[in-house]
DNA sequence: TAGATTGTTAATCGATTAACAATC
DNA sequence: TAGATTGTTAATCGATTAACAATC
C-alpha cells in the first residue's frame, strides 16, 4: 500500500488556470439542464452553448477524470459529479468570514458559494453593534475571539470582506489559527506562508477588462455607425 | 485629418487580457507608494513587490504608452496616469446598478471603483420598501423607469447585481436603453448585441481556483507533516 | 565613465486548436 | 452498419521569459 501506484486516483490532480476557472461554468450549464434518468451531453452541445470550441470542453472535462461515450458524450449526474468531485465542491469545508459589512453580507447570501462547497460557520467584526447579532442566520463574533476559534474548530478558509487596510493584520490571525486558505476580497496584497493557498477575487482585474473593451469600442470609429453627424454637402 | 496616421494616439490600443488583468495591480502599488515630485520607479522594484518578472512588467507597461528613462525607470504619475488613460479610469463613465440588495450596497461602497471612473448615478430595484431611499449616497428607483432613463441620460455601463433570474430581462431594458457594457455579477449566462461589451465577474471562477489549489495541498502529503501518526516499530 | 535600466527582438513555454484513429 | 463523438497526438498560437544593444 506504500508507494500506491493505483491509476484510478490521479494523484497529480492539477489542472491549467484556464480549466479550472471554466470548470464552475460547465457545471452551472449542466444544473441549468435540469434533466433526469441517464441523460447525456455532448461536448459540442457544450461548448455550443458558452461559447467555445468542442476540443477545449472535452481537454477540459477530461482533467476532472471523466470517461465519456464515443456517440452519446457524457452522463449528466455523473459529469457534475465528476467536476465537483475534482474541485473538492462535494464536501463542505468549514470558513469564517471576516468584516460583516455589505460585501462579507452578499458573500453569506451567495447560496451557491455554500453549496460549492463554502461553509461558512461565523461572522467576524469590530463593530460591537453587529457582534452577537446573525447576518444571514450566521452569528457575529468579536475579531479577538478569531484566532482562538480558528484553531479550536480547525477552519480550513477564511473569507477577506474587511477594509483593506486591517487584511494584512487578519490575515496573520489567521495563519496563527492555522489557516489553510485565504480568500481576498480586499484591495490589499497580503503575505501569506507558503503553505497557506491565497487567492485574490480582483475585482478591479474584471472592471479593467471591461473598461478597456468598452475604451475601444468608443474610440474606434469603425465599431458602429459614427456618432457624429455626418457631413453632406448639399 | 481624414486617415490621420498620427503616432502618439495610440490606434491599436489593444493589450493581452493578462496584461489589462495586471494592470490594477501597478496602479494599486504605485499608489501605495505615496511618492511626490519627479520620483521614479523601475520595472525591477515593480516586479519584486509584485512577485512578476521586471520584463513582464516592462512590456505591460509599454502597452500603456509609458516611455521610461534607462537607469532612472518610469516617472510615477505619469506611470499612474498612462494606465489610468489606458483604461479610460480618468474620464468618469455613468453608470446604473441594477440590485439595491447586499452586493449592490457592497458595490456602491467600494471607493476604489469611483476613482476607477466607475460614476455610478442611480440604483434600480423592484423592492417598493427601498424605492426612493438612498444607498451610500445613491438615489433607488423603480426598475420600470430603466429603459427610458437608460436612454435619456446616455448611460455607458450597467452593473448587474440583481438576483440571476432577472439577468436577462434587465440586460434586454439596457440594451434597448443603448446600454454600451454590462458588468454582470450573477451567474446568468447573458445574451447581448455584438456591439455592447460583456464582462462576467465569475466570482465563482475565482473560488473554484481557490478550491483546487487547497485541495490539493490537502491530499498531498508531501505538502507539509504528516496529519496521520507515523507507524514506528518499537 | 560605469552600470543599471530601458526597449526590442528572439527563444521558450504552455494553452488552444486541429487532425484523426478508435469506438459504440 | 454508418456516423457522431470520444481520447489523444500533433500543429498552432500567443503569452512569458531570456538575451542584448542602446542609453542616460
Amino acid at each position: 500500500m506504500v508507494n500506491g501506484d493505483n491509476k484510478t486516483s490521479d494523484r497529480s490532480n492539477i489542472a491549467p488556470v484556464p480549466t479550472l476557472r471554466r470548470l464552475p461554468r460547465y457545471l452551472e450549464y449542466l444544473k441549468g439542464l435540469r434533466v433526469h434518468g441517464d441523460a447525456h451531453v455532448s461536448c459540442t452541445q457544450i461548448a455550443g452553448a458558452l461559447d467555445l470550441v468542442p476540443t477545449q470542453v472535452r481537454k477540459d472535462l477530461a482533467c476532472t477524470g471523466i470517461v465519456g461515450k464515443p456517440k452519446k458524450g457524457y452522463p449528466v449526474f455523473a459529469l457534475m459529479s465528476s467536476i465537483e468531485n475534482f474541485l473538492g465542491w462535494n464536501d463542505p469545508r468549514d470558513a469564517f468570514l471576516i468584516g460583516a459589512g455589505a460585501l462579507g453580507t452578499a458573500i453569506l447570501g451567495y447560496e451557491s458559494f455554500r453549496s460549492n462547497g463554502l461553509n461558512i460557520v461565523a461572522a467576524f467584526d469590530t463593530d460591537t453593534s453587529k457582534i452577537g447579532t446573525k447576518v444571514r442566520g450566521v452569528e457575529v463574533l468579536a475579531l479577538d475571539k478569531l484566532e482562538d476559534l480558528c484553531r479550536r474548530m480547525k477552519i480550513l478558509i477564511g473569507v477577506l470582506t474587511m477594509p483593506a487596510h486591517y487584511a494584512q493584520a487578519v490575515t496573520d490571525m489567521l495563519v496563527r489559527g492555522g489557516i489553510k486558505a485565504i480568500w481576498n476580497f480586499t484591495t490589499a496584497r497580503l503575505v501569506v506562508p507558503d503553505e497557506v493557498v491565497l487567492e485574490n477575487a480582483q475585482l478591479a482585474s474584471s472592471f479593467a477588462v471591461l473598461s478597456s473593451k468598452l475604451r475601444s469600442t468608443m474610440h474606434d470609429p469603425l465599431e458602429e455607425e459614427s456618432s457624429e453627424e455626418v457631413f453632406v454637402s448639399n
